[in-house]
DNA sequence: GGGATATATTGACATTCGTGGATATGAAGT
DNA sequence: ACTTCATATCCACGAATGTCAATATATCCC
């Protein structure tokens, strides 16, 4: 594995490295309809609005979310990659709790 | 998700997004044995061998990989985790290829 | 057009992180 | 004990990153 080649995959990785990005993500995923409204994040996530569209933006160039504008309103939902992004990070987390499936315990 | 459980996730996620500790890691899944010196990194990484021993502490301390001195080298293995943690980055990476298993096209 | 609201961008700042030179620690051999 | 070699720690530096106030851009409604 060359530099280039790891350097891409840590980049992608490094977008998931952050806890707002993450409660951000996780947000996303457990809204209605699978997407939810930039203007939902600041309160729960407890940051500015510069500050989430900043991580707005970082997952998007990701690839991990993707953005539809709704009259005044922007709807964020995961992406193919971001769901693929979220399942991994569980593996990689909890790998005993993801091997024994509908174990209950979600965070 | 809470802030404090986003942040032990991201910093089990940032051990990985590096490209010298994704290097480093692969050297060692590659590794005959599934061991490897220490002295063995600093070459093909291009890094000097205090950067080596810095990224190896964040390994070990992210519980991805373990250490064993044998005589006067110290090797290196991937933990259970670190086995986990590599099969999610490549789920997370190319979730299609990793789909349609056993499709050849390895990095 | 003009006001109101939602989101993005800019600029500045503090913190974190990757890096390597110098040095310390530790184990093995003589 | 002393030397040699492998690894770890200390220290300083530059770059990247997360954060927010201020401001800009964009859309909607009257």
């Amino acid at each position: 594995m060359d530099f280039d080649v790891a350097s891409a995959i840590a980049a992608s990785i490094g977008a998931l490295a952050d806890p707002v990005r993450l409660q951000m993500l996780d947000l996303i995923r457990r809204a209605e309809g699978g997407a939810i409204c930039a203007c939902a994040f600041t309160e729960p996530v407890n940051r500015s609005q510069p500050t989430v569209s900043h991580h707005l933006k970082v997952l998007l160039e990701a690839g991990l979310v993707s953005s539809e504008r709704r009259g005044r309103w922007i709807w964020y939902s995961l992406s193919e990659r971001g769901v693929a992004a979220l399942g991994a990070v569980d593996l990689a987390v909890s790998p005993a709790a993801s091997a024994q499936k509908h174990a209950g315990g979600h965070a």
